[in-house]
DNA sequence: CTGGAAATGAAATAAGTATTTCATTATAAA
DNA sequence: TTTATAATGAAATACTTATTTCATTTCCAG
């Protein structure tokens, strides 16, 4: 009880995260607490951080007595000795990221990451700019209407199918992905059913399998396009097609806006299926 | 002095300059105060404050009371609440979203790309916040180091996984992707040689396999981490960790922050690489 | 089961903090 | 200079918040 208390939030958590499993019922979910809110610490009050991770004021207390602190203010004063020092504002980082890029000719991961999230960024904010209301909701359709969605992307595009069927799946809709293991792709497009619906997912330098499986599948069966260009190969075949500039950072693409308007995709029509259930039990 | 008081930081700030002239000596003295040093207005008591500001503490009161407060502690909330809120700007959208889409009972996909595009984006705020420069140095190091990458991830972490995979091979690092086929990740993992490295991607509701998979790593591979939580099982066995905090909407979780980051590893490395190739040919 | 130790939570208590009061001092107008 | 008014600060008070206590429950080892 009387141990020497951790002297920053980092040591304070290093020591949560190794004593974790040894902690009784309630202390590890004040640990929890501690982990996951650590705002919420720093400015809390006992009796408002108690109500919120859902144990008595005295359990916090004991906590803090656990770790080594006198109380549970005297711990409370790390996490806002945290809160003080660091407050680089996104902007200051990028300030500094961009001075120091400039200066050293040596590239850091951390100038990367800079680069990599503001271009992200601004990739979301281009994609609710172009993508179409009327595409959204006639690609909901599609999938709502049909029995099974099949799903087909390679190379860099698998990422984003992958990601599909997880999602729709995830809402209990029956997703297929075509994954060409062994070359089958063209004998997995064929399974798919007249009222089935594909999804293609196709960037630059744009692989011919995707095309394969879309010319192989049957008539009829709808197709959902999601590509980087409108003169991309797919665009013609497609019922709905999205167009979605990714962000580029020194000639790598990303991936996040694809990810994010497949997630849209999903989750509308999961909003869709809910609400179709309402609406015709009434 | 019962007028209506300011609402945000910035209002009393504005107001605090605007009327910094007809104010008394020791006011002017406390708008100083609040004005340079708004971190310790934020945790300070009153005692302490009016130490620092070299007034007593019953004209702190006396000022919150001239700016329309109730007290001090009225007062002192707006300086809390300004170093809580990390991202002012994309906070206050993901709120309008969210309200705006509570009003009506339909939830149209194009709301939900807002909110997802907005959420992403605070997502990737919150990454650069929070990754640390040295474990990303470390991190890219371990990979450079090791003769073949292995990347697992189960679930909603196999895209990551996935795209790590090809990220690496896409600068001509040797990398496997454990996929667990046939429920063989046990098996794949002891494929793993001394001078490998293992990166493990996991998030809530933890799978199983992958802590298996990491029980079966050869001794002294070095493990790189990607979870979601500081108490996620896998932390305790990281050489580097990373924990992401994913944008979540609706109760479904991106995976944009992730991606980033292993984007972000993959180019890193890659500069590695070449700088040390220009470095040894000199 | 059973006894004993650890954990838990409600309530009492202690500590700390903000606010108010009021006597005093400075300020400005007549 | 005088007087009214505003400003000021030390100390008392009222509140809030942290901590401790103790009766009760839970959890194991025997």
């Amino acid at each position: 009880m009387t141990s020497i208390p951790p002297e920053t939030l980092a040591e304070l958590e290093a020591e949560i995260t190794a004593r974790h499993k040894t902690l009784s019922k309630r202390l590890r979910q004040v640990a929890h607490f501690m982990i996951e809110r650590p705002k919420e610490v720093a400015f809390g009050t006992v009796a408002i951080i108690a109500r919120d991770a859902d144990v008595p004021p005295s359990t916090l207390v004991r906590f803090a007595n656990a770790f080594g602190f006198q109380g549970f203010s005297d711990m409370q004063k790390l996490f806002r000795a945290k809160l003080v020092e660091e407050t680089p504002s996104y902007n200051e980082r990028v300030r500094l990221a961009r001075k120091h890029s400039q200066t050293s000719q040596h590239t850091s991961p951390m100038e990367l990451l800079e680069e990599f999230t503001t271009s992200n960024m601004v990739a979301m904010e281009q994609l609710i700019k172009e993508v179409n209301t009327n595409d959204l909701e006639k690609a909901v359709s599609i999938i709502y209407c049909a029995q099974a969605t099949h799903i087909v992307g390679f190379r860099r595009s698998f990422v984003v199918a992958c990601y599909f069927a997880y999602a729709l799946r995830h809402i209990d809709q029956r997703a297929f992905l075509i994954d060409g293991v062994g070359g089958l792709y063209r004998e997995q497009a064929t399974t798919l059913s007249k009222n089935d619906a594909l999804i293609a997912i196709s960037f630059k330098p744009y692989a011919t399998e995707t095309q394969d499986t879309i010319m192989s599948k049957p008539n009829g069966v709808p197709l959902i396009v999601i590509t980087d260009s409108q003169l991309s190969p797919l665009t013609q075949y497609a019922d709905v097609c999205f167009v979605v500039k990714e962000a580029e950072v020194r000639s790598f693409r990303s991936l996040t806006a694809s990810l994010c308007l497949a997630q849209t995709i999903a989750i509308g029509l999961a909003y869709r299926v809910e609400e179709e259930l309402n609406g015709s039990s009434q």
